[in-house]
DNA sequence: TAACTGTACTAACCGCCATAGTACAGTTGC
DNA sequence: GCAACTGTACTATGGCGGTTAGTACAGTTA
Protein backbone atom coordinates (compact mmCIF):
# COMPACT_ATOMS: atom_id res chain seq x y z
CA UNK A 1 0.00 0.00 0.00
CA UNK A 2 1.26 3.57 -0.62
CA UNK A 3 1.89 5.09 2.68
CA UNK A 4 2.14 8.95 3.60
CA UNK A 5 4.74 10.47 5.79
CA UNK A 6 3.55 13.68 7.37
CA UNK A 7 6.50 15.00 8.20
CA UNK A 8 8.34 14.48 4.82
CA UNK A 9 8.95 18.01 2.92
CA UNK A 10 7.55 16.32 -0.20
CA UNK A 11 4.20 17.22 -0.39
CA UNK A 12 1.62 14.27 0.44
CA UNK A 13 0.05 14.50 -3.30
CA UNK A 14 3.42 13.92 -4.61
CA UNK A 15 3.71 11.23 -2.22
CA UNK A 16 0.13 9.18 -3.35
CA UNK A 17 1.95 9.44 -7.73
CA UNK A 18 5.32 8.45 -6.61
CA UNK A 19 3.82 5.70 -4.19
CA UNK A 20 1.43 4.43 -7.32
CA UNK A 21 4.09 4.96 -9.83
CA UNK A 22 6.44 2.74 -7.37
CA UNK A 23 3.31 0.14 -7.23
CA UNK A 24 3.49 0.16 -11.22
CA UNK A 25 6.33 -0.70 -11.81
CA UNK A 26 6.80 -3.83 -9.03
CA UNK A 27 3.96 -5.02 -11.71
CA UNK A 28 1.35 -4.81 -8.29
CA UNK A 29 -0.74 -2.27 -10.14
CA UNK A 30 -1.03 -3.88 -14.21
CA UNK A 31 -2.00 -2.11 -17.18
CA UNK A 32 -5.83 -1.55 -16.73
CA UNK A 33 -6.25 -2.29 -12.91
CA UNK A 34 -8.23 0.15 -11.51
CA UNK A 35 -7.49 2.68 -8.87
CA UNK A 36 -8.90 3.04 -5.55
CA UNK A 37 -11.54 6.18 -5.64
CA UNK A 38 -10.75 9.69 -4.90
CA UNK A 39 -13.23 9.39 -1.88
CA UNK A 40 -12.06 6.51 -0.53
CA UNK A 41 -8.42 6.44 -1.25
CA UNK A 42 -8.73 10.15 0.92
CA UNK A 43 -10.24 8.10 4.04
CA UNK A 44 -7.81 4.82 3.81
CA UNK A 45 -4.74 7.49 3.89
CA UNK A 46 -6.61 9.94 6.10
CA UNK A 47 -6.12 12.85 3.59
CA UNK A 48 -8.30 14.85 2.02
CA UNK A 49 -9.98 14.18 -0.97
CA UNK A 50 -9.06 17.29 -2.76
CA UNK A 51 -4.94 15.93 -1.71
CA UNK A 52 -5.78 12.66 -3.46
CA UNK A 53 -7.32 14.05 -6.46
CA UNK A 54 -4.50 16.60 -7.00
CA UNK A 55 -2.40 13.21 -6.56
CA UNK A 56 -4.23 11.54 -9.73
CA UNK A 57 -4.32 14.84 -11.61
CA UNK A 58 -0.46 14.54 -11.47
CA UNK A 59 -0.44 11.12 -12.40
CA UNK A 60 -2.79 11.42 -15.18
CA UNK A 61 -0.01 14.31 -16.18
CA UNK A 62 2.28 12.04 -16.06
CA UNK A 63 0.66 9.62 -18.45
CA UNK A 64 0.04 6.72 -15.39
CA UNK A 65 -3.08 7.01 -15.01
CA UNK A 66 -6.87 7.81 -17.24
CA UNK A 67 -9.77 8.95 -15.23
CA UNK A 68 -13.24 9.39 -16.34
CA UNK A 69 -16.60 10.82 -14.60
CA UNK A 70 -19.06 8.12 -12.93
CA UNK A 71 -16.13 5.80 -14.26
CA UNK A 72 -13.19 5.42 -12.47
CA UNK A 73 -9.21 6.06 -12.59
CA UNK A 74 -7.56 3.15 -14.46
CA UNK A 75 -3.57 1.96 -15.21
CA UNK A 76 -2.68 2.62 -18.33
CA UNK A 77 -1.47 0.82 -21.30
CA UNK A 78 2.67 1.80 -20.99
CA UNK A 79 2.18 3.09 -18.10
CA UNK A 80 5.54 2.08 -16.77
CA UNK A 81 7.23 3.13 -20.07
CA UNK A 82 5.42 6.33 -19.14
CA UNK A 83 7.14 6.19 -15.64
CA UNK A 84 10.26 5.03 -17.05
CA UNK A 85 10.23 8.29 -19.37
CA UNK A 86 9.95 10.51 -16.23
CA UNK A 87 11.90 9.31 -14.50
CA UNK A 88 15.35 9.99 -16.63
CA UNK A 89 15.26 13.48 -16.21
CA UNK A 90 15.63 12.97 -12.35
CA UNK A 91 19.28 11.50 -13.83
CA UNK A 92 20.03 15.16 -14.38
CA UNK A 93 19.23 15.73 -10.37
CA UNK A 94 21.54 12.94 -9.77
CA UNK A 95 24.41 15.11 -12.03
CA UNK A 96 24.16 18.34 -10.25
CA UNK A 97 24.88 16.77 -6.75
CA UNK A 98 27.50 14.93 -8.37
CA UNK A 99 28.77 17.65 -9.25
CA UNK A 100 29.10 19.40 -6.05
CA UNK A 101 30.58 16.16 -4.18
CA UNK A 102 33.20 16.43 -6.72
CA UNK A 103 34.07 19.94 -6.08
CA UNK A 104 33.75 19.33 -2.30
CA UNK A 105 36.60 16.73 -3.26
CA UNK A 106 35.29 13.74 -2.30
CA UNK A 107 35.89 10.30 -4.18
CA UNK A 108 34.51 9.45 -7.46
CA UNK A 109 34.39 6.28 -5.85
CA UNK A 110 32.43 6.21 -2.89
CA UNK A 111 29.78 7.96 -5.40
CA UNK A 112 29.92 5.07 -7.79
CA UNK A 113 29.71 2.72 -4.73
CA UNK A 114 26.83 4.78 -3.92
CA UNK A 115 24.57 4.11 -6.37
CA UNK A 116 26.15 0.12 -6.77
CA UNK A 117 24.78 -0.59 -3.89
CA UNK A 118 21.83 1.12 -4.43
CA UNK A 119 21.20 -1.22 -7.27
CA UNK A 120 22.40 -4.02 -5.25
CA UNK A 121 19.98 -3.15 -2.41
CA UNK A 122 17.03 -3.04 -5.48
CA UNK A 123 17.73 -6.74 -6.97
CA UNK A 124 17.77 -8.28 -3.28
CA UNK A 125 14.38 -7.20 -2.92
CA UNK A 126 13.09 -8.49 -6.19
CA UNK A 127 15.00 -11.50 -5.50
CA UNK A 128 12.83 -12.13 -2.33
CA UNK A 129 9.60 -11.33 -4.07
CA UNK A 130 10.96 -14.43 -6.61
CA UNK B 1 30.95 35.91 -6.85
CA UNK B 2 27.84 34.50 -6.25
CA UNK B 3 24.89 34.32 -8.07
CA UNK B 4 21.07 34.45 -7.27
CA UNK B 5 18.62 33.01 -9.29
CA UNK B 6 15.23 34.18 -8.57
CA UNK B 7 13.78 31.97 -10.66
CA UNK B 8 15.20 29.03 -8.69
CA UNK B 9 12.61 26.66 -6.30
CA UNK B 10 15.46 26.74 -3.54
CA UNK B 11 15.29 29.65 -1.19
CA UNK B 12 17.93 32.60 -1.88
CA UNK B 13 18.91 32.60 1.41
CA UNK B 14 20.14 28.85 1.09
CA UNK B 15 21.76 29.76 -2.71
CA UNK B 16 24.08 32.47 -0.85
CA UNK B 17 25.10 29.93 1.92
CA UNK B 18 25.51 27.12 -1.32
CA UNK B 19 27.35 29.66 -3.35
CA UNK B 20 29.87 30.54 -0.34
CA UNK B 21 30.48 27.06 0.30
CA UNK B 22 31.34 26.62 -3.06
CA UNK B 23 33.90 29.33 -2.79
CA UNK B 24 35.12 27.96 0.38
CA UNK B 25 35.93 24.84 -1.91
CA UNK B 26 37.22 26.40 -5.07
CA UNK B 27 39.94 28.23 -2.36
CA UNK B 28 39.05 31.64 -3.64
CA UNK B 29 37.65 32.25 0.14
CA UNK B 30 40.46 30.95 2.44
CA UNK B 31 40.29 30.54 6.34
CA UNK B 32 40.30 33.44 8.06
CA UNK B 33 38.91 35.45 5.04
CA UNK B 34 36.18 38.01 6.07
CA UNK B 35 33.08 37.97 4.15
CA UNK B 36 31.44 40.72 3.25
CA UNK B 37 29.19 42.93 5.59
CA UNK B 38 25.45 41.98 5.79
CA UNK B 39 24.60 45.18 4.46
CA UNK B 40 26.87 45.10 1.64
CA UNK B 41 26.02 42.02 0.07
CA UNK B 42 22.54 42.85 0.27
CA UNK B 43 23.34 45.89 -2.26
CA UNK B 44 25.42 43.54 -4.15
CA UNK B 45 22.50 40.96 -4.49
CA UNK B 46 19.81 43.56 -4.99
CA UNK B 47 18.16 41.12 -1.59
CA UNK B 48 17.40 42.23 1.47
CA UNK B 49 19.72 42.46 4.34
CA UNK B 50 17.35 40.09 6.50
CA UNK B 51 17.85 37.37 3.38
CA UNK B 52 21.43 37.61 3.65
CA UNK B 53 21.56 37.38 7.54
CA UNK B 54 19.74 33.84 7.26
CA UNK B 55 22.27 32.93 4.97
CA UNK B 56 24.77 33.77 7.70
CA UNK B 57 22.97 31.93 9.95
CA UNK B 58 22.95 29.25 8.10
CA UNK B 59 26.70 29.39 7.15
CA UNK B 60 27.61 29.63 10.60
CA UNK B 61 24.99 26.22 11.02
CA UNK B 62 27.21 24.64 9.13
CA UNK B 63 30.37 25.74 10.82
CA UNK B 64 31.92 27.47 7.82
CA UNK B 65 31.95 31.08 9.17
CA UNK B 66 31.35 32.62 12.30
CA UNK B 67 30.34 35.89 12.92
CA UNK B 68 31.26 38.75 15.84
CA UNK B 69 29.08 41.66 16.28
CA UNK B 70 31.27 45.45 15.21
CA UNK B 71 33.85 43.14 13.89
CA UNK B 72 32.24 41.24 10.75
CA UNK B 73 31.68 37.54 9.30
CA UNK B 74 35.15 34.91 8.82
CA UNK B 75 35.85 31.58 7.27
CA UNK B 76 36.29 29.43 10.14
CA UNK B 77 39.65 27.15 10.73
CA UNK B 78 38.49 23.79 8.99
CA UNK B 79 35.65 25.05 7.02
CA UNK B 80 36.21 23.12 3.82
CA UNK B 81 36.24 20.03 5.75
CA UNK B 82 32.79 21.08 7.37
CA UNK B 83 32.11 21.85 4.26
CA UNK B 84 32.59 17.92 2.98
CA UNK B 85 30.82 16.98 6.49
CA UNK B 86 27.63 18.22 5.48
CA UNK B 87 28.14 17.03 1.99
CA UNK B 88 27.98 13.23 2.50
CA UNK B 89 24.39 13.59 4.05
CA UNK B 90 23.75 14.54 0.11
CA UNK B 91 24.98 11.15 -0.84
CA UNK B 92 21.62 9.54 0.64
CA UNK B 93 20.14 11.62 -1.58
CA UNK B 94 21.73 10.14 -4.68
CA UNK B 95 21.02 6.73 -3.47
CA UNK B 96 16.85 7.47 -3.24
CA UNK B 97 17.12 8.23 -6.55
CA UNK B 98 19.34 5.45 -7.94
CA UNK B 99 16.96 3.25 -6.02
CA UNK B 100 13.93 4.28 -7.69
CA UNK B 101 15.86 4.46 -11.38
CA UNK B 102 16.84 0.41 -10.70
CA UNK B 103 12.98 0.34 -9.43
CA UNK B 104 12.14 1.92 -13.23
CA UNK B 105 14.47 -0.69 -14.83
CA UNK B 106 17.02 2.06 -16.03
CA UNK B 107 20.11 0.35 -16.59
CA UNK B 108 22.81 0.90 -13.58
CA UNK B 109 25.76 2.03 -16.61
CA UNK B 110 23.23 4.53 -17.24
CA UNK B 111 23.45 6.18 -13.65
CA UNK B 112 27.22 4.94 -13.11
CA UNK B 113 27.93 6.90 -16.06
CA UNK B 114 25.83 9.73 -14.89
CA UNK B 115 28.22 10.51 -12.27
CA UNK B 116 30.98 9.81 -13.99
CA UNK B 117 30.38 12.55 -16.70
CA UNK B 118 29.85 14.26 -13.36
CA UNK B 119 32.90 14.06 -12.44
CA UNK B 120 34.90 14.24 -15.66
CA UNK B 121 33.07 18.04 -15.98
CA UNK B 122 34.61 19.07 -12.92
CA UNK B 123 37.74 17.80 -13.34
CA UNK B 124 37.53 20.20 -16.51
CA UNK B 125 36.75 23.16 -14.85
CA UNK B 126 39.70 22.36 -12.51
CA UNK B 127 41.65 22.00 -15.41
CA UNK B 128 40.97 25.48 -16.95
CA UNK B 129 41.67 27.54 -13.95
CA UNK B 130 45.50 25.60 -13.90
C1' DT C 1 -33.82 6.21 -9.26
C1' DA C 2 -30.04 5.55 -6.10
C1' DA C 3 -25.34 5.15 -5.45
C1' DC C 4 -21.40 5.53 -7.11
C1' DT C 5 -17.66 7.93 -10.13
C1' DG C 6 -14.57 12.22 -11.47
C1' DT C 7 -14.44 17.19 -11.50
C1' DA C 8 -14.82 22.14 -10.30
C1' DC C 9 -15.08 25.82 -7.31
C1' DT C 10 -14.64 29.02 -3.24
C1' DA C 11 -12.99 30.00 1.32
C1' DA C 12 -9.96 29.50 4.94
C1' DC C 13 -5.75 28.28 7.39
C1' DC C 14 -0.86 27.46 7.93
C1' DG C 15 4.02 27.58 7.08
C1' DC C 16 7.92 29.30 4.60
C1' DC C 17 10.22 32.88 2.15
C1' DA C 18 11.12 37.52 1.30
C1' DT C 19 10.72 42.44 2.06
C1' DA C 20 10.55 46.69 4.87
C1' DG C 21 11.69 49.34 8.61
C1' DT C 22 13.46 50.19 13.09
C1' DA C 23 16.37 49.53 16.86
C1' DC C 24 20.21 48.06 19.84
C1' DA C 25 24.88 46.63 21.06
C1' DG C 26 29.71 45.89 20.03
C1' DT C 27 34.13 47.32 17.53
C1' DT C 28 37.14 50.32 15.15
C1' DG C 29 39.58 54.46 13.88
C1' DC C 30 39.85 59.27 14.18
C1' DG D 1 34.03 60.74 22.80
C1' DC D 2 32.30 60.46 18.22
C1' DA D 3 31.28 58.73 13.74
C1' DA D 4 31.04 54.84 10.99
C1' DC D 5 31.04 50.60 10.62
C1' DT D 6 29.85 45.63 12.27
C1' DG D 7 26.29 41.74 13.68
C1' DT D 8 21.84 40.97 15.73
C1' DA D 9 16.94 41.28 17.07
C1' DC D 10 12.34 42.44 16.48
C1' DT D 11 7.67 43.44 14.40
C1' DA D 12 4.76 43.80 10.48
C1' DT D 13 3.48 42.75 5.84
C1' DG D 14 2.76 40.33 1.43
C1' DG D 15 3.06 36.34 -1.51
C1' DC D 16 3.05 31.55 -2.59
C1' DG D 17 2.16 26.68 -2.09
C1' DG D 18 0.06 22.92 0.30
C1' DT D 19 -3.80 21.31 2.82
C1' DT D 20 -8.34 21.17 4.60
C1' DA D 21 -13.34 21.99 4.36
C1' DG D 22 -17.57 22.21 2.20
C1' DT D 23 -20.55 22.40 -1.66
C1' DA D 24 -21.98 21.47 -6.15
C1' DC D 25 -22.45 19.42 -10.77
C1' DA D 26 -22.14 15.94 -14.40
C1' DG D 27 -21.49 11.27 -16.01
C1' DT D 28 -21.99 6.04 -15.30
C1' DT D 29 -23.83 1.95 -13.50
C1' DA D 30 -26.90 -1.33 -11.44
Amino acid sequence: MVTIDKFSRTPVYEQIADGFCREVLCGLMPEGAQMPSVRELSVLLATNPNTVQKAYLELDRRGVISSAPGVGSFIRTGAADAIRENMKSRMSEIAAIAKELALAGIPEEEALNCIRSAYRDSDQSKIKKE
